[in-house]
DNA sequence: TTACAATTATGCTTTAAAACATGCAAAATT
DNA sequence: AATTTTGCATGTTTTAAAGCATAATTGTAA
């Protein structure tokens, strides 16, 4: 894609709330240098210890945030969906990547040089607003996550990732089903627990009625009880 | 201690980083917003669920910043030394503290109305890169913490948390005593495991000769070893 | 100084979760 | 269609760390 008409189209509609913040000329100076790219499922957009050079923008699809730990074990750090900006932090921390991001399904994503965003910020206060409030925001999730990974039971976790998902995809139209198709390793990935571990107790809330199981369609049948389950039990 | 001549000199020696960004005018709204506060040992500067209402600056002593979790288990997630800032996270975020600060010994904070940094902020464009150059270093730490907690060993844990004490605050004019004072309990609740645990493994790295224990006085005698044991041992 | 509480130290027991093993089913590849 | 690969499921074993109990020591207040 590299119509100017087509990209300020796709650019104005889906940039949402970056976009309303701009003037024309920043505007302009977003089209120039605004690319579109494709990833396959599974694709890395960005990989630990590379150095930051966009700003990305998750257009279509779905995205994780990760960091590589001990003997392969994988950390979910954060999901994206549409529309939400990743992958500046460590430009702002003048510092390499210290997570890895991939596509979770094929998904679309933009890029925009950091160093264009950064003279944005320069000259407009309520685009600087915007990234210090979902750095505020991003810090908090992140100091909350290190207590309850660490200190809820299997349990705890599993639920808790389950209730991240709700929050962050939503349910089909059935207002039941999991919007999101993940595999279950990704699911231990993202609560902390080993592949089997989070297979078992999938089961194991499938047998108490809270969720039901088919493949990798979730469904929740008892949030009330999975939220209760979060809180710890 | 409110006379303005004081106040202007303790401010401008101390807010340091800070102050280098600020116009007479600016300094003009700090002096006049800026109070001093004088926290006992243990005592709290603010707690979890609170509003945020100031930015914090420590001027003398050390700060935890923590927060409380499951039966009472504590995680320390920063520490704080002179001339830093805290608490401004939350407000930044436009929610209620998800973590406590507390004063680990006798100190002594400055605080500043956080409606007073907004406007600066607002106006100021070296301030706003100053916080989003902050919020993105601790996002990076607060990451990588969630994976050297889940999944280091209680042994790479507390190695980890003596090399964050080292960075912190450093040595004695010895070379080699931590400059803190810490409980077992505090090193404990820094290397997510419980007091036993922290006392048993500090014994061990004694008795291996990587550090020497007296009473609370730690000295590190090689500190390569731990940085080993740190990165998995 | 004595007395009391808090902290540090160690040993023993229990347990939650990882590691390992195996079988089965469903995709994917040939 | 046949075969290989990948992912899911479940049972068994092992282990790291928590939990508990009990001293010993240190610090602190009466």
């Amino acid at each position: 894609m590299s119509i100017k008409s087509t990209l300020e189209k796709v650019i104005s509609e889906d940039l949402a709330e970056i976009w309303s913040l701009l003037n024309s000329e920043e505007k302009r100076q977003i089209t120039d240098n605004f690319e579109i790219h494709n990833f396959k499922k599974n694709q890395i957009i960005y990989a630990e210890k590379d150095n930051p050079v966009y700003l990305w923008c998750l257009l279509k699809g779905k995205v994780k945030l990760y960091k590589d730990g001990i003997g392969g074990r994988q950390q979910i750090l954060r999901l994206y969906r549409p529309i939400q900006y990743f992958g500046y932090r460590a430009y702002f921390a003048s510092e390499p990547y210290v997570s890895s991001a991939a596509a979770f399904e094929a998904s679309t994503v933009g890029s925009l040089p950091m160093d264009v965003v950064k003279s944005m910020i320069d000259n407009n206060r309520d685009l600087a607003w915007f990234f210090i409030h979902e750095l505020s925001k991003n810090l908090g999730g992140s100091d909350t996550k290190i207590v309850t990974l660490t200190q809820k039971h299997i349990r705890g976790r599993l639920a808790e990732a389950l209730i991240l998902l709700i929050d962050n995809y939503g349910f089909e139209d059935d207002g039941k089903t999991l919007k999101i198709y993940m595999a279950r390793e990704d699911i231990a990935n993202l609560s902390n627990m080993t592949t089997s571990n989070a297979i078992r107790t999938l089961s194991a809330f499938a047998q108490e009625r809270i969720i039901t199981v088919d493949g990798r369609r979730i469904k929740i049948v008892d949030e009330a009880k999975l939220r209760q389950i979060s809180k710890f039990g």
